[in-house]
DNA sequence: AACTATTTATAAGA
DNA sequence: TTCTTATAAATAGTT
């Protein structure tokens, strides 16, 4: 859409890249925030331009609720496929079909066992793999819990000061009648209260 | 685009609503894939249909790449906004001096190296040694940042709290007062405080 | 940052 | 769904 058509290529020219990229990101916002309210769909864009700047978009209050429920198909992503196509191939196979519960009983049992001196090296090598399944999987879901903990968090965050800022406008609602009926009455606290919360940016979430 | 202008605004007719999803979808994810070739940034956009079909794009290897850097700029901006300084003096014993840049460049460069398919058994230990050690870092000081994050969360949440509560008994005095002179005026946002937040638990602890 | 000539996306219709 | 087409929108190159 424009003078000529484009080709699908990095462009070269620093200048016009970066011109490029302030519209087109732009317009890919306001897209994606189109299709959120037309279609009534969660919908999360994230961008990092090379400088490392990031610009995000994201239906709803939070992307966190988008990323949680993309989480919850997919918890056990894994970097495991470094060079994968642009389309998903999540394949999550190192917690295998076993389940934690399961797998610290097993992981037990090999330790506790009566002969765990006399392994084999290829009895060592098995107990290695499950070991090693079992730690990932702890530590994935460690992750998984930190952020569920902070996206949470954040989410009260909002609330409060959601909560916060009603009462008050409540208040210098109150405080304003008082004033236009001359009553002037009233315990006030602290006569400041101008604008105790600075524009707090859209923080995130998210996780390996 | 089209015959008419759009209005934005949920469209009602669930079939053309669909149709609607269906084409801003595709066009939504072709101007992302557009946006990371030309301009040659990171981009993951993730959509979540009405019925819970996911959609995503994403560039480069994999949005969990994107969502790390991501993650890292949370964490980078949430430690500035806490001003912790004891962070740098936390030097993990295996991480030596190196810092993490280093660390990596020396890592890569290993595994870059020419002969790579030459290394004799020490010298493969000696590398394993290294990654170890980095990904113990990474890891420690990924879970280090993580409950900073959730520390310095639920400082704000009982600052906000605090604040909420002296508001509401700000409030609370006002009408009071108002009763007595008989005059009630106000605008009540909404007549019901009662104790809106219950004793929160203090959530979670522990790294590495 | 604005301005247009064009290209591109897409709403409605088939 | 898919295609067609008139039109709205986005944007490349220019000022």
């Amino acid at each position: 859409m424009g003078r000529k058509k484009v080709v699908l290529k990095r462009i070269e020219d620093k200048s016009s890249r970066q011109v490029t990229f302030s519209k087109r990101r732009n317009g890919l916002m306001k897209k994606a925030r189109e299709l959120s309210i037309l279609c009534d769909v969660q919908v999360g864009l994230i961008v990092f331009s090379s400088r490392g700047k990031l610009y995000e978009f994201c239906s709803g209050n939070s992307l966190a609720k988008i990323l949680e429920r993309h989480w919850s198909r997919f918890k056990e992503e894994t970097k495991a496929s470094s060079g994968l196509s642009e389309i998903e191939s999540y394949q999550p196979e190192y917690a295998s079909q076993q389940s934690q519960v399961e797998l610290l009983k097993l992981v037990q049992q090999e330790l506790k066992g009566p002969n765990m001196e006399q392994l084999s090296v290829t009895d060592l090598a098995q107990l290695e793999k499950k070991l090693n399944a079992a730690l990932m999987y702890t530590r994935t879901r460690k992750t998984q819990l930190m952020m569920e903990s902070i996206i949470s968090l954040h989410e009260k965050e909002r609330m409060l000061r959601e909560e916060n800022e009603l009462l008050e406008r409540e208040i210098a609602a109150m405080r304003n009648s008082e004033g236009r009926t001359e009553v002037l009455i009233g315990l006030s606290m602290h006569e400041n209260s101008p604008s105790p919360h600075p524009p707090q940016p859209a923080t995130l979430s998210l996780l390996p």
